[in-house]
DNA sequence: TATGAATGAGGCTTCATTCAT
DNA sequence: AATGAATGAAGCCTCATTCAT
């Protein structure tokens, strides 16, 4: 029957949002209490389910987080195909420009993935998550090379390794967040939005032909 | 008499180093099986003492993180202080060349601080060493202003407000450990010197005047 | 539905249950081998049950003694308080009786309670909880002050401050119990419920007008 | 030689102010802070000499308590025992009062030894000085049994096994303190002295022939 | 002889995960 | 299918006691 089509449908759809609520529920969480002083307790109480419920969606805790921490790369890494797409479509600095967009929009957020890659990097049990976190990555860094030697050709980038160029601006955006919103740098200014504009622009023009001198 | 006076000598000395050892027990251990994974017991046995020894020496394991912190921190700011020594006699990129060999020269244990220090913020029992981290960041922070504003007025920087050039300069150092050393980016090359040269060169040079170009 | 409703009703029966068995436990071992020598894990296991689920029933062990010290002042004090009415209704003794009766019945948990009070008397940990026991004796109180005014106004007791009476019981009773199950004195006779009951006959009589004569 | 036997006994002199001044820390150290929150640093500390050296004087912690329990004990004896001779020489009240008075003397020190006392029986550790200590109460009670059945004898006590009469005194004493020092009932009023005057009288005529009636 | 640094057994507590209802 | 009570492994820390100096 079709009813029972629909049922089964409808229920999956449920399931979904619930998931999306326990996946929430811990973003905001961990943003507002440290990672450390979340339990999946409180996680199930804010996504107003039973804790064993949790365990219905995700296998374990560290699931959870490598879950946010994919969300997150995916949205990223889409941003950056657009970005990519518009840089060969002849804005050369349209690739930069979305990456550091991305990131820097919700630095507090960027800034706990960071944190969550970092504690879960090297846990066997999400080994597995880990890989696919890492395919993500592989697959943009691809477009990335194929885009950089575009723009190495063109004569806009320096003729370095292609991925030097890409690899700076992670480091750039990585480290920017962290200099907005460690309390031990951050607490000294609060022009963080024209600061990470500043950085922005240093992001979207390094490595570019002509900036660099050897030193 | 002389050789009592020796002999408290001695024993300091034998339990300074006692400490020392600790740390670089924590520390090493830190490295290798990430800061979740060790307790106070590994950290006491690869020390080569008692669980209890290492209560005589620190309050709390936290106490531990936070030295291995602050030692790391004075160090690099020790270095950054020389290094503007050198810029404001002459040598206009010595800082930030001083600043990134520094940081990038042992990044592994850079990257270690980086995440020690994201775990203790905000942990009430260490807000005292804290505290303590971010004066010590301040007074660099003062003789950076002063470097900046004079590099500023030499027409070699920017005229932007001037912690936004060291900021840069700290983000993209923060960003690039973090590049090299996680495993999603890490793996994929290896020439992980050159990058690192690369990035120590944009990073010296950003910031320069007639490098930024409105986007 | 009524299903719904009778299963709650059912869980948190045996929850209370279990709590019961828990304190039950707790006071079960305490008497048998001294409150320093008693954990929680010995708790848990006698009481047949995970170390862990202790702590849903009580944040502390401290906790647990306070709720033993406390189950027993609210049963001494409702005795007393059924033995003043019965005082104020025409048995003058009623009162003294049905309180060295309440302490005197159950020494050895008597003598307990009262070495978990001097435990815990001030332990932060535990002043919300001791304050409540307070309360409780406070209250009593105030019908032992209606009830010694009275009694001093029939000319049955002795015209001194209403709480001297009280307090004299209060002390000889707690003496009593300590009399009798100290080692060091209880090991010498074997006679114990002849003395208590001595001891109560001076308890029901002392303060009654014209048994104190000066010094 | 002379000066040999001299130092000798100099040593041996100091040796036990040493020691009297380690118990004299304790017993400050446990009526400050309560028996729990007293280590044997502190105690060192406080009596000024080194940890170690305590146990040049003190088989272990528990012996020290002993200690202050027995030198308490014996005082008490002493005194109870002068008041013994007083009664046979002709002033029936003496030895409750001599006995109440040491008590009551110095209540908060009572308390403490009740509560080390509470604490150390049962402990195999300290088996034999808790034979000591019974020892000591058993020469007193041989002479209080003396003097009690003289005082029967004489018809001014009840004619109840004599043990009956002391053991009575020896309660409500015990409770007195508790009474004047726990939290919950001392804080309630503050005419401590005369409350234990009043309890005194109690106890020095308590048992006396017509005092009481069957209930 | 006095010291106090070193020790490590053992306590309390937390919390991710399971499973009976 | 959802729940949350129960579990117990695992970690941090304290402190009485020892022993080399």
């Amino acid at each position: 029957m079709n009813s029972s089509t629909e049922k089964i449908r409808a229920k999956k759809k449920r399931f979904l949002e619930r998931e999306e609520r326990i996946v929430e529920a811990a973003r905001r969480l961990f943003l507002e209490n440290g990672v450390d002083n979340v339990t999946v307790s409180h996680i199930a109480q804010r996504a107003g389910i039973g804790k064993g419920t949790v365990y219905k969606h995700f296998e374990s805790k560290a699931q959870i987080m490598v879950r946010i921490m994919l969300d997150y790369e995916k949205r990223i890494c889409a941003n950056l195909e657009k970005g990519i797409d518009a840089t060969l479509n002849g804005d050369p600095g349209a690739a930069a420009r979305a990456y550091f967009q991305s990131r820097l929009g919700n630095p507090e957020l960027d800034r706990l993935v960071q944190h969550l890659e970092a504690r879960l990097e090297g846990e066997p049990e999400v080994e597995g998550e880990m890989r696919q976190l890492h395919d993500v990555r592989r697959s943009t860094i691809e477009s990335l090379n194929t885009m950089v030697k575009e723009l190495i050709r063109r004569n806009i980038l320096e003729d370095v390794p292609p991925h030097y160029h890409y690899l700076a601006c992670w480091a750039l955006a990585q480290g920017a967040v962290e200099v907005c919103f460690n309390k031990g740098y951050a607490d000294q200014f609060d022009d963080k939005e024209s600061l990470l504009d500043f950085i922005s622009r240093i992001g979207v023009t390094m490595g570019n032909r002509g900036q660099l001198r050897r030193q």
